[in-house]
DNA sequence: TCAGTATATGCTGGGTCAATATACATTTGT
DNA sequence: ACAAATGTATATTGACCCAGCATATACTGA
């Protein structure tokens, strides 16, 4: 999903900051389903000025830097609706957690253990942002839809990590455990993770 | 999770050609939870010949391209597993779908309603894959961890969906159905979807 | 004084996607 | 039955996009 078009879906809600923006996307309704960088929202918002699907005007404040708030113009609506109408791509997950996991038999225990341990209370934290970044005000029936959508999944993930937890450390347990990795050996560089 | 790290953690599970790496992401047992695409499988193998963490042996065919083919080295397995240990990111998700679907009230009617059904007919492809790549092999505790979790979390986004695609048809027929997009409106462009 | 919040920008490395090339295999059209 | 089109297997590359980080400013609270 490109930048510009998350840009426009933000601001469809209403007139907000490239700052804004971010939060939407970081801690708002958007952000079990979807993520954009300050490093592409930017250039986002500059190229839809251009192309007048928003407008901006500048927000002096006292010390802080200006605060530049983007509006978007009928001409940018009409284009942002009629974009919808392609088909979009399949949902994709992105799970680093069970990549490594799925090596965890060439792992030392204790780490898989802290691994899943880690991994749990990572969706617990976000399952509570999900709840919390509800609105008071009563959704229209799709944002309802797309809101519980997210919980659903977000729960059942939880729930198979609890569930499982034990078996699988139960299992580890019984397998041999690996050798702890020597240190000092040659890394994988810094870029790699 | 950087394409080096894919590409030595698809051959931890045995030789393979940048070609077959592919597949392995597209369909196999990598696919519910990451991807990465030709373009970068490619020079992340390159870069690890460099780095000696892979050998490759050319395999010439009749016809065809020839097929080289990588394997890990043991420097390689062991710098791998130590870069295993670093902390993950958290599980992302990105999901086209709802972004539109949460916009559902500016779109006509029917195109919500094709697009639930493109997007329950997408899972249950999606879970009828991981069904099918499931080796007949028994898998160590960990990967079937890992392969079950795919499953349950599609699972109940399938099963959401087929669950509250009626809510969802009901209050959208209670609503004003928003007038239908206007053909030759400026359309976003190609690059936007 | 140190950390956190609010705000914007630019760079760099790495990533996706589409085009290109080759050659066999299979299906479809007439 | 033969030609044409599509599909599979394989590798490469270039254009454009994006995430992540560093940087800059200045307030607010600990």
């Amino acid at each position: 999903m490109d930048a510009r078009t998350l840009c426009l879906g933000a601001l469809m809600h209403g007139e907000a900051s490239g700052y804004e923006i971010r939060k939407l996307f970081e801690d708002g309704p958007f952000s079990p389903i979807c993520d954009v960088s300050y490093g592409s929202i930017y250039p986002a918002l500059t190229r839809l000025l251009d192309e007048e699907w928003v407008t901006c005007c500048v927000a002096k404040q006292d010390g802080r830097p200006d605060k530049k708030v983007y509006s978007i113009t009928p001409g940018g609506r009409a284009a942002f609706l009629n974009g919808l109408a392609s088909t979009p791509a399949p949902d994709k997950m992105q799970s680093e957690m069970l990549f490594i996991l799925s090596f965890g038999d060439h792992l030392p225990r204790a780490d898989v253990i802290k691994l899943v341990d880690r991994y749990i209370s990572n969706y617990e934290a976000r399952i509570a942002a999900i709840h919390n970044c509800a609105d008071d005000t009563v959704l229209p029936a799709v944002r309802r839809f797309v809101h519980n959508f997210g919980i659903a999944v977000y729960e059942t993930a939880l729930d198979y990590l609890r569930t499982h937890r034990a078996d699988l450390t139960e299992e580890l347990s019984l397998a041999r455990d690996p050798a702890t990795p020597i240190k000092n050996r040659p890394a994988v560089s810094a870029g790699m993770q």
